[in-house]
RNA sequence: GGCGCUAUGGUGCAACGGUUAGCACGCGGCCCUUUCAAGGCCGAAAUACGGGUUCGAUUCCCGUUAGCGCUACCA
């Protein structure tokens, strides 16, 4: 995945993460939509790292921002390319537009231009400052003997629009776009200091062959200056595809104060990768229609960039678990199992004999009776413990429910016994044996029924009683049955 | 402050000039029942506000309001 490939569709894509956090889920919906997009046209997904800002950038979380795409099955044809590497591309840039005019050197101290949420100190008799065109723009250096920056000259009047296949065709004043930083200014020997976004993503789209921008909206208000730059570049820009932002429940931007918002803890948590990509993919598109459990395959069918909406979204987790139960339910059990021997192997839980032959058909059945219950992939290590291991322990709450009569212990003897004794083993015939037990000892069905349900299990929930006795077996049924009657006379 | 974008139930989407405004999550109720789910049925719940345009506006235009974004020698 690290070499260039030649590519057969002429679509080109690119996810752009900036290594300064984990890969969160708003990250991870956009890198959903290049790599559906791309899939869907039979284009190129390329992986970049904007790791252009030293300071800030953390280079050990590349490795899990890659594993968090790994793990939504996001796969990339070219790259990771590291901008870090490709310093002396963007300054040849910078000097280009220098050289062409559309740059200029700028002296100013950095302060000058601050302005927005930044703006306290560049007030002016009560107004915030915004556009400024200093005079260096003219070749007039503001300050001497300090080392310049390269600034693009953005043009007096007019306006830059260009097309958005979300948003539509917009269109900026070049009068309300500063003169945006392309190199910082050098520090000790160095010519020029680092390169900045916008000069580094335009370079690196217009040389990786981008056909298709597909980014947070976040961005649009930067387009106009990056389609400028295009222009400078003597390159044609991309098409545009803006994304709607991802809100948090009080309709804030989605951050860490509102709990999970990095993939991999989704994927701790023990959702299904496909079933979170279902989920996202249906935040902010809708193929149109009323269908919503669309696997990879539907996505990418029917994914369509002009479908995307314009609004922001929250985030909804129940969600986002409904989400994941259904793919538990619907999945064919062959594309669970092996979701589900992860979780047990990372449990400790896992024996190989499930691997294959009658082990694997044993395995199969049992996942299959579980899974109408389970909310999420641990689920099958903790709550269904008792169906794995013969190591589990009696939740207490079960006990307390269910064998509060008297009755319990005997009747529990009784049908350990009769079980054992049953000619057969299935559903039918331990259903038969213990209502004819019922039936004799004058009590309800359902009353050792539900204490049975906790012996062999150990829960209060569980799949139907009969079904879970053949899965166990007759001698697991009958060892835990026998031990049961006797902890509970202990006990009172 | 400036510029830009957005506005359908609590949430995600549908309806892209004509529907009793649809679906799903969540919520409430009922059914089923061997626990708990699942499933089935029913219910409460929306076009932000004000003007236009039109025979007719959720839909087109303008304004207001609100939210969000950008306004850094961050990305």
């Amino acid at each position: 995945m690290t070499e260039p490939t030649n590519d057969s569709g002429n679509v080109r894509v690119r996810f752009a993460p900036s290594p300064t956090g984990y890969l969160h889920v708003g990250g991870a919906r956009t890198a959903l939509f290049n790599w559906l997009f791309a899939r869907q046209q039979n284009g190129t997904m390329i992986l970049r790292v904007e790791d252009t800002d030293a300071e800030r950038n953390k280079p050990e979380l590349v490795e899990g921002i890659l594993s968090g795409l790994n793990w939504l099955g996001l796969n990339w044809d070219e790259g990771p390319f590291y901008q870090s590497q490709r310093t002396q591309l963007y300054v040849d840039a910078a000097k280009k537009c220098l050289a062409n005019g559309s740059a200029f050197l700028c002296y100013c101290p950095a302060e000058k231009y601050v302005g927005g949420d930044h703006a306290e100190d560049g007030t002016e008799g009560g107004q915030v400052r915004r556009v400024v065109r200093c005079s260096c723009r003219d070749g007039i250096p503001s300050t001497r003997g300090t080392r310049p920056a390269i600034r693009f000259k953005v043009p007096i009047g007019g306006k830059t629009t260009f097309y958005d296949v979300v948003f539509g065709d917009t269109e900026f004043s070049n009068d309300d776009i500063e003169d945006f930083m392309l190199l910082r200014s050098g520090q000790d020997n160095e010519e020029f200091g680092q390169p900045m976004y916008h000069l580094s993503v335009v370079v690196d789209d217009i040389d990786m062959r981008i056909t298709h921008v597909i980014r947070g909206a976040d961005h649009l208000s930067n387009t106009p200056k990056q389609v400028l730059l295009y222009r400078a570049l003597e390159a044609k820009p991309p098409i545009f595809a803006h994304l709607p932002l991802i809100l948090g429940p009080d309709r804030k931007r989605l951050s860490k104060r509102h709990g999970a918002t990095s993939v991999s803890m989704y994927r701790d948590e023990g959702f299904l990768p496909e079933a979170f990509q279902n989920f996202l993919a249906l935040l902010g598109w809708a193929p149109g229609g009323d269908v919503e459990f669309l696997r990879t395959s539907d996505l990418i069918q029917k994914f369509k960039l002009e479908g995307v909406s314009r609004t922001n979204g929250v985030f909804d987790k129940a969600k986002l678990e409904w989400f994941n139960t259904q793919y538990l339910q619907h999945l064919p059990i062959e594309d669970l199992l092996p979701q589900v021997e992860q979780e047990l192997k990372r449990s400790g839980l896992w024996k190989e004999e499930w691997a294959s032959g009658s082990g694997r058909e044993w395995f199969s059945r049992t996942v299959d009776l579980l899974r109408p219950r389970v909310r999420l992939l641990p689920d099958f290590s903790t709550w269904a413990r008792a169906f794995f291991s013969d190591d589990f322990s009696i939740d207490p709450a079960a006990e307390a429910k269910f064998w509060k009569d008297p009755k319990i212990p005997d009747l529990l003897a009784k049908l350990a016994e009769k079980l054992a004794a049953l000619p057969e083993w299935n559903h039918d015939a331990g259903d038969h044996a213990l209502r004819a037990l019922c039936e004799a000892e004058g009590v309800k069905a359902g009353l050792l029924i539900n204490a049975t349900r906790v012996a062999i299990v150990g829960q209060a929930v569980a799949p139907p009683l009969f079904d879970t006795m053949v899965v166990l077996g007759r001698d697991r049924v009958v060892k835990r049955l026998r031990a049961a009657a006797p902890a509970i006379v202990a006990k009172s």
